[in-house]
DNA sequence: AGTCAATAGTTGTCCTACAACTAGTGGATA
DNA sequence: TATCCACTAGTTGTAGGACAACTATTGACT
């Protein structure tokens, strides 16, 4: 059972551990919105770090939008409510951002196969030769009920065949948890669409009304890994996005 | 003429101020996607500043996507092309990112008025008392072509009447710069709408499909600044989104 | 009551040093 | 020759101490 700021245990930078032990002590209500928390100097002495480790953890949180750093009088916790922690910014699986909104998360499968790629994969993927893809087409649940209809491709080329196994019945994010190689950054574009051949199943809107959010997710090395579609129904999912200068 | 990293002149922090800086110089193509940046020693003694200035400022860099900092071997340039400098993450004014892209950016005015508020603007923006406020209705135009529909509500309660008077005319945010009080934070939720009521004139879409941006702006002290709902015509804008870890 | 200097506390920047890690070099070995 | 591995130079990560710049409060003075 991962959480998922401790997924790589001990092998995690010290200013990551840091972070995300004072968000998850913000999130916590440790401190209400619009206190002040303790001093840089203060926290250093408590976490045994130095001063510019935690200076860095807590610059993280001031572009996560959690905390406000204001020179020469403190830092204080921002007061966005539940909005910031399941924004768009951070970049979380579908079924960790439903768990962590309160909901049982669930996918129900309609495709899961190696077959090769198209030519739009192929260039999403930056694949050069034909090769083999993974290939899924799935209801994204929460509590049961359908929020969204996901259509993803999966870069097989350098994933052992028992990890590509995995994610034919479990979450994508995890299998590529177990080899250390989750995605580190993704790039979405947004869209509203009108499509009558996506969905299936009683749950799919009449009006054929989705916002589609397209998005290549990345390697560390900079590779891409995934390229998904994922269509969601309109009321049914929240879409943050926390702008900053 | 402000260039939007520079409206502060002396008075932005010095990581800022190298930050928007070495910004500037990836965007210029100084080095080549992929490419790795001198190394912070380097930086640090060029721009004759402190290591841990550069390290602040390229950290920054890293969380805008624009910059890979890999442990023990060098800082190296992302490669997303035009794609992150005009992304939702960064706070710009719909002007600035229209002429960013390369087009020539305008506004068509149909409402420009001081009215009393509305029960869900005095919600959004947290007006106790019944204000006044001033709700803007306009055509949001690039190179000519009409692109989104803008109805903002902004809150005048703590703004002198003449820079009221000139956002009836020009930017918004051009005029709360000059008073210094820019939004620097923004909450932003995405929806796909079919709205028979929303937008005017020839270039409206005959399917009623708008992707729609709604937010709430908040200035330095955390007071909102203004609620905004824009109606984006499908085809004509491209929403990016950076997700990090 | 109002003004203002002093002050303690906090974040911003600087300096130096070393630890941890990466990528390449070149020699030893099979 | 091909493979392995210790070594090394270069780079980012963290430490500790110091001072500058800024904020908010206190308290004396008018």
């Amino acid at each position: 059972m991962n959480t998922p700021g401790e997924q790589f245990g001990g092998r995690a930078s010290l200013t990551r551990r840091i972070s995300d032990d004072i968000r998850r002590r913000i999130l916590a209500k440790e401190w209400a919105p619009g206190e002040k928390i303790h001093s840089e100097s203060e926290l250093s002495t408590t976490y045994k770090v130095s001063r510019v480790t935690v200076r860095t953890a807590l610059k993280t949180l001031e572009y996560q939008g959690l905390v406000d750093i204001r020179h020469g009088s403190g830092t204080y916790v921002n007061d966005f409510g539940r909005a910031i922690p399941t924004g768009l910014n951070e970049l979380r699986s579908m079924s960790e951002t439903i768990s962590e909104l309160g909901y049982e998360p669930g996918m129900e499968y309609k495709i899961a196969d190696v077959r090769p790629a198209t030519d739009l994969e192929r260039e999403k993927l930056q694949l050069d030769t034909p090769d083999s893809v993974l290939y899924l087409e799935r209801a994204v649940l929460a509590d049961g009920k359908a929020v969204a209809f996901s259509y993803d491709t999966i870069n097989i080329s350098s994933l052992p065949s028992d990890v590509v196994e995995e994610m034919k019945k479990g979450s994508v994010f995890a299998s590529l948890d177990t080899i250390n190689s989750r995605p580190i950054r993704a790039l979405a574009e947004v869209d509203a669409v009108i499509d009558k051949n996506v969905g299936w199943g009683s749950q799919r809107p009449a009006d054929d009304l989705f916002l589609l959010l397209q998005q290549v997710h990345y390697a560390g090395d900079g590779e891409p890994l995934m390229y998904s579609r994922t269509y969601f129904m309109k009321g049914r999912f929240q879409f943050l996005i926390l702008r900053t200068r």
